[in-house]
DNA sequence: ATGTAGTGTGAGACCGGTCTCAATTCGGAG
DNA sequence: CTCCGAATTGAGACCGGTCTCACACTACAT
């Protein structure tokens, strides 16, 4: 009736009739070791079961031969493919990955960190919640950890980067409608604001909504288009209906835009939903495009236009550069910027009600 | 130019001239303190930016204050929630997590559950990729650590488990078939076995695939359908178009089956795709119901029936169970069979050619 | 004055590995 | 036959915490 402790290389060397030391350079694979006594170790383990105390390992060698993911929302599919992405790659180098969820939250990705920190991972991937609040990842930075940030670049922090080129996708969309025709857009993003109005861009603490917003702003000043900030709708996190409410909100305005572009596939698919609820037909109520290539964009009637973003392949850039990092390089830091793909499909067409401009 | 050795509890103690022993007690909350004492480590842990060091910690403890994950495949939504909500629930508990995926191997499964094992998770909760290959999951147990299957139960394994009545789901959607006035009916999962045609429940080596396909078969043969085995398509692993070109061959058969039940999401996607692509519509030339109530199943035209599971409460139940074990529960293995929900949408019509039973 | 709890503190063992360094053995050169 | 160096091996420190135990000191009853 023993309390079930587990074998530990003591046990092996006791078996065996060596020293521990000795036991240990078997188990570890280091020291010079001869063949006999390695192969009567090495079946002492095997008899006894042994497995090595990773804790035990880590504490004195102090790598931890594992990564930390700092996420918003795994349950975005976005993210469920970046964490994809990143533990492939990581297995790949033989690392671990330790997955936390911030929630959007400052306070959960400062409380996240923690814990990664105090579980000493050999370095971070971080999705920053949001780029006003940074005291923590400048703790990471001065700590000498590996930090590569994932989806968000924040100015002013000199670490290593993987995002795409949310400014001229955001334009290049914007471009694609207008030249559609339509002069009345709306630009829908997921954010708590306050207030939940657009007033400017110093509101907008999450750098890819911002570059998203900047894009998209420019496209309709290039174009003439007047007052495009009355089109930008903060629609609110992901907490129960508050999106909902906001596009409902939105679509029921006395001149609804005649055009959405979406800036993720949850707001994408909330406006989608309530379109459907009161009959409104893409694209000849109002045309839609989205950011993100998620599942249900290709089976719908009409499948929604798309910016592609190579999600997949910046998980891999992420784990790659932290990993060189993590291994000795120490070139300054480098920012990734990988293109995305504009995918049309059904979802564009001209504005209903042609307006003249002014 | 120190090498950023990282503070310690000594640091602290040395900074404010107490033992280290008295050091601990205070940033580890345990022993009995003075006030004052209190205060002055307090104020040098703070100057010194003392982090506690998790791995020391679960060192000298034995806890790691961590539960692993090991699940199919996380780029499956149904799996991506179910991470997320044992993570929310492990984090209200005060556990962390530390997820590896498997890719519905055995193989990966057991070096994932090695690893794990190694970085003394408190405890696992494991979808087991293949019910004949149990005797790393048997040693689990015997080391009495904590473990939770999910999804998928095993029969002769003493364990907690979490899942859903896949049997009766299977059965029921089938007769809804039925009763629509199929008779000529396909299950398709995603497995691959050897050989790639179905001759027998002793072939399926996942609990879960051979309880709905126990259902469907159950269903068929309670309303007399004839050789229902020969519409059961076993489709393949994820592995790169594999699914794809079963769905093709099944559905370019002589006698194309004119209602299929998918048995997940994926699956259920590369059919929709593949009609898609074939002009085939639905339900007027195929009736189609999938497990899982994925997001896409809502917005196609018509909108896919489904059979919805609770995986979050699936996944706060398993997490549930687990840390209850942990905190040192030990009643017998308990088997929490979940409900699931048959959601009726527009995809279930009456075949296209009624045929008459024999 | 002496006994007796009770409280706060320090010294040091311990967790299970890694790793340094000294000791031992053995072969071949001188 | 002796000496040197390479190859193995063992003893023990160390990583950074936790925790046991002994000791000092105070307070109060006897």
């Amino acid at each position: 009736m023993s309390p079930f402790r587990p074998v530990t290389v003591a046990d092996v060397a006791r078996r065996a009739e060596v020293s521990k030391a000795t036991a240990a350079r078997v188990l570890g694979g280091y020291g010079p070791v001869s063949d006999e006594v390695k192969l009567r170790v090495q079946a002492a383990a095997k008899a006894l079961d042994y497995r090595p105390n990773e804790l035990a390992r880590s504490m004195s060698t102090g790598k931890s031969g594992t990564i930390g993911i700092v996420v918003g929302d795994i349950e975005n599919a976005f993210f469920g493919i970046a964490v994809r992405s990143i533990s492939d790659t990581a297995h790949r180098h033989g690392f671990n990955v330790i997955l936390a969820n911030s929630g959007e939250e400052v306070e959960a990705e400062k409380a996240a960190l923690k814990v990664l920190v105090g579980k000493r991972v050999d370095g971070l991937i971080v999705t920053p919640a949001d780029n006003r609040n940074i005291a923590h990842l400048r703790d990471i930075v001065r700590s000498r950890r590996p930090l590569v940030l994932f989806d968000r670049p924040i100015d002013g922090l000199a670490v290593d980067m993987v995002a795409t080129d949310d400014r001229d996708a955001a334009f290049a969309a914007t471009m694609r409608l207008v030249e559609a025709g339509h002069r009345r857009l709306a630009y829908v993003t997921a954010l708590n604001a306050e207030p939940p109005i657009f007033i400017g861009p110093e509101q907008l603490y999450t750098s890819s909504v911002k570059a998203r917003i900047d894009g998209f702003l420019a496209a309709c000043h290039a174009t003439g288009i007047e007052e495009p900030e009355r089109g930008i709708c903060l629609a609110g996190g992901t907490a129960t209906g508050q999106q909902r409410a906001s596009v409902e909100q939105l679509l029921s305005a006395a001149e609804p835009p005649t055009a959405i572009l979406a800036s993720d596939s949850l707001v994408a698919f909330e406006i989608f939903k309530a379109m459907q609820a009161r009959g409104l037909r893409i694209p000849e109520d109002l045309s839609l495009v989205s950011f993100y290539d998620a599942e249900w964009t290709s089976v719908t009637t009409p499948p929604i236009s798309v910016i592609d973003q190579p999600v997949y392949d910046m998980g891999t850039q992420a784990a790659e550069l932290l990993i060189a990092r993590i291994n000795g390089e120490s070139p300054p830091a480098r920012h990734c910027v990988l293109p995305t793909r504009f995918i049309e499909r059904g979802s564009i067409g001209a504005p209903r009600r042609t307006m003249a401009a002014s």
